[in-house]
DNA sequence: TGTACATCAGTGAACGCGCGTTCACTGATGTAC
DNA sequence: TGTACATCAGTGAACGCGCGTTCACTGATGTAC
């Protein structure tokens, strides 16, 4: 016994009546914006929105202003399109932390404090798309099961911002001002302790944080002084 | 001009025909134990799935064998019944910390340590529970924006962990064994690092954590030494 | 002790929705001859 | 210079699905008289 199922007389919604602005298609050889297009749209739905699920082919399209089969050319299904958010992400993220290094101080925990900094900031300046990158991609299994993403591009996505931390650590080591003997694994430390705050500031932003809470975890975890 | 959408002829499945055990129905008075089966169902579904979405009304009323609406006795919507798997599961946690804690040696860092181990044991155990308590619930402005529960309830849900954690630290700071100074916002700090760790223990569990993480996070943080 | 009835613990069918994905197609544009 | 044609950049309609939620209902069970 089967179930039986069947609609008829179906009219669905134009996907066009949703829409703001009816695009005009690309040139010939132009066709590759349109990718750049459903990218962003994709960022903007999941910004307003803060839900990761909102970020449906459908939504992406109506807010492009194309039919949604049209992503495909581009994207093998919704989750790359996520994926495809938090590359970019990690790469703004990096590209913040570098950037906030470099015009830091030049004295290793002036630069240290400084990264780390950065790397809060991120987290509040882009919260949903934080909770994508660390709460499904990164190293993630699911990412990899699928097939989306090679254990390699998986493993490679935070490779950037944790070696920053790495540096700094390593040269507040060298010139004495931090006692780690192992600034690898402390460095690794010290993102967690960030990653926490960062992770429970988006999800939890009604607790009553210590006003050091950052300061104090950087500093017992980077074992400056 | 409104949509038109119609539906005819529509045979759904029978919601019977996926059940397993067909359920006998509770005796008079005794209703409220289809609470207890909804949750633990619910919870069932979330381990086995990994996925907080798959937690659906008609996922939870196949499991349990009865007819979807039948939930709405119990549960004022979806969301409730995460809610409540949330709250139960924090309580485990505490339960778990304080277990670990007294049954460890009398001296306050060992029983610091054997609380953090728990912590990060119940997050092992539980991965999927720990991402809804931390990921969504524990003072999350939607569970509070949508009245499922009042501030004071969603930030109630972690108080009893961080005494624990608190607790221990203060008698560390007492007996020498640690320097803080500040021993509550220290405990907010280990568990920030705790939290760090465990989540992206569940998120990305092919990272190569230091093998000495945990210790490595929770002395440098609790000052101990 | 018998019986009418209120209540409890649910059920079954349907609603409208948005979704991912497929399929065959279309119209503009550049290019080869 | 004109024109046939290949290709590019998409479109429009439909498919089947599972979901949350509503509504009126049903049958067993305990209770008041």
């Amino acid at each position: 016994m089967r179930p039986v199922t069947q609609q008829c007389e179906v009219t669905l919604y134009g996907e066009a009546m949703t829409t703001t602005s009816p695009r005009t298609r690309n040139r010939r050889g132009e066709g590759g914006r349109l990718r750049d297009d459903i990218l962003r749209a994709g960022v903007e739905i999941l910004d307003e929105s803060g839900d990761e699920q909102a970020v449906t082919l459908r939504a992406v399209a109506r807010r492009v202003g194309i039919a949604a089969p049209s992503i495909y050319v581009h994207f093998a299904d919704r989750q790359a399109i996520l994926y495809a958010i938090a590359v970019e992400a990690f790469d703004e993220l990096a590209t913040a932390l570098t950037t906030a290094r470099d015009a830091a101080a030049p004295d290793p925990p002036a630069r240290l404090r400084a990264t780390c900094d950065a790397y809060l900031d991120f987290a509040v300046r882009r919260p949903q798309r934080y909770q994508v990158m660390f709460g499904g991609v990164w190293n993630s299994r699911a990412a990899v099961d699928t097939g989306a993403l090679t254990p390699d591009e998986a493993a490679a996505l935070g490779a950037d911002t944790l070696a920053v931390l790495a540096d700094c650590l390593v040269d507040c080591a060298a010139d004495g001002s931090s006692t780690s003997t192992d600034p690898a694994a402390d460095a690794v430390a010290v993102w967690l302790g960030l990653h926490g705050l960062a992770h429970q500031r988006v999800v939890a932003p009604s607790f009553r944080w210590p006003g050091d809470i950052a300061d104090r975890l950087v500093t017992a975890l980077a074992r400056l002084h």
